[in-house]
DNA sequence: AGCAACACATACTTTTTAGTATGTAGCATA
DNA sequence: TATGCTACATACTAAAAAGTATGTGTTGCT
């Protein structure tokens, strides 16, 4: 499989694999869902509520989503530098189903722990 | 991070992290998302359907889905051998949330054309 | 002059995930 | 005797993702 034309049409149109790509990532579900339920967070703030994603992974990461158009970055010029990411318009479209998934997560735990 | 009990309590419970680690590999997406449309697939058919999987890969990943409970497998004793794969209650709880996003992502996909 | 604040960048290594190629079982049919 | 059918297994390699450690810029404060 070398290059986008070999792949079968049905599965570059699939829209569930398209999704996947775009929020597959080790993190994207749970940073979407934060900015969901915050509205709006600095850089440092998405920093101390998911500690365990490294500086690197989370600039990584927010970069994608940038790209992706699921969150917005804006950026204010000052020292020491600030800067405010948001979903989009697109990315507050898929809370709906981050939350289904989160109520299925919960209760999957739940269950695990009987 | 080396053991379980450095990773601070709110990220091991988040259901939204343990969700994704039980949908969120490369391919499971897609086979649920069949599973859920045809109820029963023998393994050949699923081969057929995904064809841009790997056997090695396709097996590897109704392993995991299957420890992890979301898919049944069922096989017959015959030959040539015959297994048939379906979804799982809990496995079936994801359709609904997998047919948000599989419209999420036909909606992306046409708006990215134009 | 030195340090803190904040949001990163970058080089390098390790780990994880996926791909390639080939092999297996057991029976039926040519 | 050879081949096909089906659902895999396995060894090895390559590619992708993540982790570690360290560095950067600007300004105000001490």
């Amino acid at each position: 499989m070398k290059n986008k034309s070999e792949i079968p049409e049905c599965v570059q149109k699939c829209g569930v694999e398209y999704a996947f790509k775009r929020i597959g990532g080790k993190y994207k579900g749970r940073i979407l869902w934060h900015l969901g339920m915050q509205k709006v967070l600095r850089y440092g703030e998405l920093s101390r509520t998911l500690p365990d994603i490294t500086t690197k992974m989370l600039t990584q990461t927010l970069r994608e989503l940038e790209v992706d158009q699921l969150i917005i970055r804006k950026m204010y010029h000052e020292v020491p530098p600030k800067v405010e990411y948001s979903l989009s318009e697109t990315g507050l479209e898929l809370i709906p189903f981050i939350d289904h998934i989160h109520q299925w997560g919960k209760k999957q735990l739940a269950n695990e722990i009987l």
